[in-house]
DNA sequence: GGCGCCATGTAACCAGTTACATGATTGC
DNA sequence: GCAATCATGTAACTGGTTACATGGCGCC
């Protein structure tokens, strides 16, 4: 996930590591956050896989090794985000998808929300069932309650995000 | 985090490492699960510090390993399900806890969910101040939409945790 | 001269995963 | 006789973390 992060922050700009870090602090750091220590790891694997470039410069004495988005890693970066928009690798993907949303075309980014809401059912289906096969007398309120809030969240969220689909621009 | 999941089944009763995965496949699985790979090498890892003992029998041809949780083992679990209930390590350890709260005595109980309000209105606030710094122009509406759910999330689950809230018996 | 920020990176560690290996029992 | 379930476990890998190491710039 955190290689999409990085390809995504890099469609907006260039970038060092350092700024990509710096980024993420002031963007994503509720759903995404990463230390040095595997951001720099990530962009070495990146510039191998040819997913990125990289230009060095000395400017005023310090090094900067700033980071762009080749063709290959566009590519990358367009499979994952739109391949299905599933629930299922959790809240921090499905924000990091809508982040990059503007990235979709128009026509597609609404069929995605159409199918994360699918899958938010799904999910919430599958707690109902779960819920059925335990004997109610097997469970004490804590546990039940926190079948409870599964079944709340995936509601919420699938409100939220049909509240928040995108409007078709006519 | 899988280790005090381990020991709370354990406080419920005496299992294999078989039935620890079952168990969590039908109660914990929306928001903990673990493979045998993580299971197993847990399990020995606690027994080495001896916070669980276990006992060998082979029932019906079968070798089962039946693990129960030691004095030492319920003090360690207690002291994890009594430290601070904060939201920083995600939702997964706040269901949790939830989950094994009715090893915390009654009083203690809702000091802990009046706890965890407080951190997700930290939560917020965090957000509230992070929306403040970045200039209007700066963010597509993609990525605003990303900050928008988090406010409304925790301010959702804050409002959950109030409202199931144990009531004090009088 | 010292602090905070800019900037890169590595090493040791940690907690998990998947895939594999083994073998017995139960029920159709 | 074969599939599903019960039962234990290891090896290779993954994807991150923290802590450390290094060094220059800008500003008071």
């Amino acid at each position: 996930m955190l290689i999409y992060c990085i390809l995504g922050f890099l469609r907006f700009k260039p970038m060092t590591g350092y700024e990509i870090k710096a980024f993420m602090e002031k963007s994503t750091r509720n759903f995404m956050f990463a230390s040095f220590g595997s951001i720099y790891p990530a962009l070495k694997r990146l510039k191998k896989m040819k997913w990125i470039s990289s230009v060095q410069k000395v400017e005023s004495g310090r090094l900067r090794i700033i980071y762009d988005i080749t063709p290959d890693g566009k590519e990358g970066f367009n499979n994952w985000l739109s391949s299905r928009w599933s629930f299922d690798k959790g809240l921090e993907e499905m924000l990091l998808r809508i982040f990059f949303g503007s990235f979709l075309p128009a026509e597609v980014i609404q069929s995605k929300y159409d199918e994360l809401s699918a899958s938010l059912d799904g999910k919430r289906d599958t707690l109902l069932k779960l819920e059925k096969e335990i004997p109610e007398a097997n469970i004490n309120s804590f546990q039940h309650s926190t079948l409870l809030y599964g079944k709340d969240f995936y509601s919420f969220t699938k409100k939220w995000i049909i509240e928040h689909k995108p409007k078709m621009l006519k």
